[in-house]
DNA sequence: AGTATACTGAAACGGCCGATTCAGAACGAA
DNA sequence: TTCGTTCTGAATCGGCCGTTTCAGTATACT
């Protein structure tokens, strides 16, 4: 009936993405990902209508193909200590790699400091993914509960304090990956202990 | 022999200095900074050279007047654990409190996260910050040490974790002030719980 | 063939960016 | 009083901001 696209919606996002996650919101123009996303102004706002809609859309992506693969291992009601570790672990390798987008730090850790309170589409889901962490912490670490060593208190502490580091971690990295990797095995040898407790 | 100034810089980079820390070294323009100083264009340039200048001054004056007064009880040769529970608390007091700019955020946190590698006056002092924050974290916890009940290993990698926590519970101020303080407490918790291990 | 959409490239919008310059008035110290 | 500086206000700079519009061309469907 009419004429398809020529590029891809998911393409366009992609690069997008990457633009945002290096250099921030602000610091991306919208001549930037006409370069990156070797589209046009007009074929970019037809697609995605503003700005702040390509990066909503790069935010889902970010969450959908980077964030949650991480914390599924720990979703899952079997997880044990060892797949927090795995987590670190992970992260890690990412910080290692001198190729991964991971050393620019975390896209939605990033947005949050940029804009706090302000009228963007962070601020309401910057709650769910500090819920998210929490929670996978949490069941993670449940099963030392279950075993008796700690108490359930004891567990949530332990989660929210991983939730935070995990914060810290990102921010960390965004300056320093090499340091933020080091972090992540003083992190591992600390969750290490709590298992054998 | 000349005219003297008829503000005082000091009063001036306060004021860039709130700015900044709410609305980020982007989000704020030179006419943002004119309103706020109550100067005009002509007096801030020739005063601070450029808006970065103005950046840096603001940089050092949040780090003199905000955040060395927070860590020097645990720069102390005798500081003990307690500082480090006296940290945390003095920052949940900060979140708690609704007129303080720690609500905000860490100016410096925000800066890191904002810009990262590029050239900006944050990059080279961020690990300067860092170290500073482990070190006084390592120090107040190497009592525990000293009495024996834990090997220097273990303090080091417990400093690198509360730094890196502190990172953390700084951007999560930055969306939830109460969450953060929350967040405070459990930490105060469980280094507590170091205490009597 | 006709139709509906997408493509490209360019132009333009009002507005702010950071920064520089200028004229004129105010002021303090020598 | 004179000299040197600072003040204010305004204008200006080139450039980018995000966004809209348009004419012209290409492409796939019925």
């Amino acid at each position: 009936m009419t004429r398809p696209r020529a590029f891809t919606l998911a393409a366009a996002v992609e690069e997008s993405k990457s633009a945002f996650w290096e250099q921030g919101y602000q610091g991306t123009g919208i001549r930037d990902l006409e370069r990156r996303t070797h589209l046009n102004r007009s074929s970019l706002y037809s697609a995605f209508g503003s700005k702040e809609g390509l990066f909503r859309d790069s935010l889902d992506s970010y969450i959908r193909d980077f964030i949650d693969p991480l914390l599924t291992p720990m979703d899952d009601p079997r997880a044990r200590i060892r797949d927090v570790e795995g987590f670190f672990s992970r992260l890690a390798a990412l910080f290692r790699d001198g190729e991964s987008p991971a050393r620019h730090g975390c896209l939605w850790v990033n947005s949050i400091a940029e804009f706090a309170g302000r009228p963007a589409p962070v601020d309401v889901r910057a709650a769910e993914y500090r819920d998210r962490l929490r929670l996978a912490f949490a069941n993670a670490l449940a099963d030392t509960a279950r075993r008796g060593s700690r108490g359930s208190v004891v567990i949530q502490r332990r989660a929210w304090m991983l939730g935070v580091a995990t914060y810290g971690v990102w921010i960390c990295a965004r300056h320093d990956p090499a340091d933020a990797a080091r972090l992540c095995d003083a992190l591992i040898s600390e969750i290490r202990s709590w298992g054998r407790s």
